[in-house]
DNA sequence: ATGCCTCAGCTCCTGAGA
């Protein structure tokens, strides 16, 4: 089973990109199960029929201009939920579903800006909130998989320059103290467990040549349960995704399980 | 040059992204 996460900045522009990918995947092992971010497209501009001609399930919540998720999927998307459960937001952030015995949650975490900024406050609030929720639906008994834009790195080994951007949004002790909070309810990183000091990231800049001269940042994951950890047998960033005519400034993360289907 | 690039929109500039 392979699951995977893309920011793609905007589907309207990315479609091509998305189903490509999709169908260069499925050369090898099929993605079974993919999460979008910032689609910035409201559900009735949705383009549906491109993923049901694939033979995917769809699962999508957005709004226009900004944000948006969606669910992908090969198998039925089952007790779908929008946002974070009991946290009221006026953006449209979070989808999760059940798919094969795995609650999969697509978000899109609020960038905060800068550390002194009213959407940094919002950050905190919103991580504070899916903790509340994933800690409680850790108490279930479906394995959870939480993937997507988490706009955090987890350590200065994600940082292309962990000195120059050292306290900077995206590097605080804040973020990572709440990125620790969702570790410590049984779940790993994938990517790290399998590459513990390799060095990648997942995005770079638009400005600057960033991509060219690798200045990026790996603040794209997949957590997964404990449960799952002797389950994981890949996990990579796709850095060529990155390097298509018109991309998106991330790149998607896919990480292959010892599941049937 | 966080004035750098890209995208959306009450579109020819502005706000936001990270």
């Amino acid at each position: 089973m392979k699951l995977a996460t893309w920011n793609v900045n905007s589907l309207n522009v990315r479609l091509p990109h998305v189903l490509e990918w999709l169908q260069a995947q499925a050369a090898g092992d099929e993605i079974d199960v993919l999460v979008l971010q910032e689609t910035k497209l409201t559900d009735d501009k949705f383009p549906a029929q491109a993923f049901l001609d694939l033979g995917y399930e769809i699962a999508f919540f957005g709004q226009k201009t900004y944000n948006g998720v969606a669910i992908i999927s090969k198998h039925p998307l089952l007790d779908v939920h929008k946002n974070i459960v009991g946290f009221e937001d006026d953006m449209a952030r979070v989808i999760s579903a059940s798919v094969l015995g795995i609650r999969v949650i697509g978000a899109y975490f609020p960038n905060g800006q800068s550390p002194e900024s009213d959407k940094f406050a919002y950050k905190m609030r919103w991580l504070e909130a899916l903790t509340h929720w994933v800690r409680a639906l850790s108490a279930q008994s479906e394995p959870i998989a939480l993937m997507g834009d988490f706009n955090i790195t987890w350590d200065d080994l994600d940082v292309w320059d962990p000195v120059e951007l050292a306290g900077s949004i995206h590097c605080t002790d804040e973020e990572r103290a709440h990125f620790k909070n969702l570790l410590d309810i049984g779940l790993f990183d994938a990517f790290r467990q399998l590459h513990p000091t390799e060095k990648k990231f997942s995005w770079w800049d638009y400005r600057e040549a960033a991509f060219r001269r690798n200045k990026g940042l790996r603040i794209d994951h997949i957590l997964l349960s404990t449960a799952l950890k002797d389950q994981v047998q890949a996990c990579e960033i796709d850095k060529d995704a990155r390097k298509k005519e018109r991309p998106s400034d991330h790149a998607p993360v896919w990480v292959q399980l010892d599941i049937n289907g």
